[in-house]
Formats: structure tokens, C-alpha cells, sequence
DNA sequence: CATAAAAACGGAATTGACTCAATTTTAGAA
DNA sequence: TTCTAAAATTGAGTCAATTCCGTTTTTATG
């Protein structure tokens, strides 16, 4: 069960996401209709919804991408953290944040949002729901590193902790991307004033 | 201006609120056609769009309603708040929390999340991101009061404590709802805990 | 090869939110 | 009371996502 039917597919999949990443940045999320991706694709209509549930399906396997190359990134920061809690919190979030519009312009970002809380059983909820959580994971393996390392107090409650500041990060992230003229150096500039309180309370 | 127009106007509103509110607890939101609830409010589906610019803009109205009941219990709280810091900030997102499934099931609760982050511009989204404002402005408001009182450090920066005492609860209200199965109970626990970081960072 | 079952495809039909031009109702002036 | 312009209502029509099911293609088997 490897053979011709298993090659089309996976060339079907890749048309599909290639035709409708390019329509989303040119057209928007609302405005690409699922005809002309099919088109695009060539494929029909019916097959579209063979291979996804929906449209914001679609739009998942865009994101998942961008996650994952983001998740990636940051390994290299847990694994060589810089010698100060600030700088480390920072280095990692910013790195989230300075990766986030590569591929995905804001509108993207908020429809994928929106339909992750509005279907969050639907595979992309789900999916998305995963990312978070992995990010949730990163995070607090840097703060384990940090205390591994004698950075932050061994007293502190590393899960809630990362918890902490994920959720601090991923709702000014929703508001930024809420707002078409937000910028990514004030973002980053407000986090970094939230976390100062934290890093006070944590640092040895 | 205020003679029998003003008055049909009022109780076209108010049946059309009514109408909606029943059906989006009965049939869900996705399941409540536009058409019935014009026909239980006894008026047409283009009247509907007089009053209200789209779907979502019915169930802001109702999400208006109990979040502002919320804000109005909350004001008890940091008139009078506890006198230690943790339990302080556990009474005032306690009524939040609490009060957040009285009118609106989750499911309303994701839809009202959901159309915030994809419109932001619309009359909706624009409400809503004014009650989440009003939120995190009476969580700084109850440490500005602790402060006064002597049970925060004068030298922590109120402003961004507030919001991101409020960014982690709304963060994990979010994932409360998304779960069908997740309880009150375990959110006030798993959000007292993060908090339980912070306590022990500002109070004096 | 031939053949039947399984999987995938195609595109017309359905559905439901939203629009718009025609009609009705109201307010206020004469 | 009567008339007129402005405001509001109406519901049939539009548009785009999703579904449905008959047809075609692929695979497995003898």
C-alpha cells in the first residue's frame, strides 16, 4: 500500500498547502476562495475536503510549520542559554516572536487562532493546542537549565512558572497581532517589562 | 426623538437579545439560524442586520451583559479587599471566574473568543477588547489599593503586574473553556499556584 | 490478464449568513 | 387632517463553504 495511490497523495497534499499559502498572503484567509485553491491545486473542490476537514484545516498545516521551525530555533537557546535570567527569557521569547511573521501575516494568525479556540476538538484545534504546549515544555526547560545551572532559585516551581510566562507571552501575542499597527520591537519591549518582576522574584 | 420609535426600537433589541440568548443555550451558536431567531423575535432576517452588524455582534451583547456584571462585583472586592495579597488576588479572580458560566456556556464563552481575535475591528471585537481592558485596569486597581495599604512593595511596577496577573488568568480561562470537562475548581487551583510565584516576589 | 472490492475523485446540490431594492411606517410641517 | 421626506422593515436573492453520491482509478487476488 506504497505505490502510485501513496505518491498522488502526498503530491495532492503538497499542491493543496502550496496553492493555498500562496492565496492566503495574496488574497487573505477570507478572501481565497476554496475554488481557487482547488483550481490552483488542480484538483477538485470535493477532493479538497478529502484531505482536509475544513478550510481552516488548511490553514493548520501552514501553521504547524512555522511552529515547528520556531520550536527548533529554540533549542539552541536551551541548550546554550546566555548567564543571566533576563537575557535568557528574552533570547527564547524573542525568538518565538522575530520567527512569528515568516511565513504567517497577521491575519493569518488571527484566524488560526480564532479557530483553534472555536474547534478546539476539530485535528487543527488539536494540532494547535500541541504547539502551545510544546512551547509551554521549552520554556520551562530553559527555566530548569537555569536552575540546573544555579541561575534561578531551586525553590521556585519551574511548571508553574513556565506556565507563567508562556501565558503572558501568548496573550500579548494575541494582542498583537489583533492590532495591524502593533511592532514587534514594542512587544517584545513590554514582555520584557513583565518579566523583570518575575526575574527579581526568581533570580539567585 | 423619543416617542414610538424609540420605543419599538428598544423592544426590537431587547426580543431580538432574548431570542438569541435562548436559542444559543438550546441549539449552540453554530446551530441557531439568524432565520429563527428573526422569527421567535417576530421580526425579518434583514431587521436583524439593522440592528446588529452580523452574528457575532448578537452574542457580544450578551457577552457585554455579564461581563460588565462581573466588573460591578469585582468593584466590592478591591473597595474592600482581604488583608494578605494571595488571598486578595484569589477573591477578585475568583468572582470572575465564578461568575463566567451564569449566562454563557463554553461553547458561547469560545464563539465570543474566537469572533474577538478574528474582527477586531468590528463593533464586537472592539467591546470585547475594551472589557478585557477594564479587567486587567481593576486588577491594577486592587494593587494600587494593596499598595496603599502596605501589603505590596511601593517600588514594583503595578502596571505591568496587572497585566500579566491578567494576561495568565485569561490564558487559562481559554483553556477552561476549550475543555468541556475541565472544572472551576482545578482553574482557581492551577491559577492561585502561578500566582503563588508572584505573591511571594511583591508582597512586603 | 480479468475482476471485484476499496479508495479517491468530481462537481452539482445544499445550506446558511448576509445584502439590497422595493415597500411600509413614522415624524413633523402646513 | 393631509402630505412628504426620512427611517425602518422586509424577504427574495447572492455568495461561498461544505456535503453528497454517482463515477473513475487503484489495488489485491485468482
Amino acid at each position: 500500500m506504497s505505490g502510485l495511490r501513496a505518491r498522488q497523495k502526498a503530491d495532492r497534499h503538497r499542491r493543496i498547502i502550496e496553492a493555498a499559502a500562496e492565496l492566503f498572503r495574496d488574497a487573505g484567509y477570507e478572501g481565497a476562495k476554496i475554488e481557487t485553491i482547488a483550481s490552483r491545486a488542480e484538483v477538485s473542490v470535493g477532493t479538497i475536503y478529502n484531505y482536509y476537514q475544513n478550510k481552516g484545516d488548511i490553514l493548520g498545516a501552514i501553521v504547524s510549520m512555522e511552529v515547528n521551525e520556531v520550536l527548533n530555533a529554540g533549542q539552541g537557546v536551551v541548550a546554550n542559554p546566555p548567564a543571566n535570567v533576563g537575557d535568557a527569557l528574552d533570547t527564547l521569547l524573542g525568538i518565538y516572536i522575530e520567527h512569528s511573521l515568516h511565513y504567517l501575516s497577521k491575519e493569518m494568525w488571527r484566524q488560526a487562532m480564532a479557530i483553534s479556540t472555536q474547534l478546539p476538538d476539530s485535528p487543527f484545534g488539536q494540532a494547535y493546542s500541541a504547539l502551545d504546549r510544546a512551547l509551554t515544555e521549552q520554556i520551562r526547560a530553559l527555566i530548569a537549565r537555569l536552575q540546573a545551572l544555579g541561575l534561578v532559585r531551586r525553590d521556585i516551581d519551574g511548571h508553574a512558572l513556565g506556565e507563567l510566562v508562556f501565558n503572558n507571552m501568548n496573550m500579548m501575542f494575541i494582542e498583537f497581532v489583533k492590532r495591524d499597527d502593533a511592532r514587534i520591537a514594542e512587544l517584545r519591549a513590554a514582555i520584557r517589562r513583565q518579566n523583570r518582576i518575575l526575574v527579581a522574584a526568581i533570580a539567585v
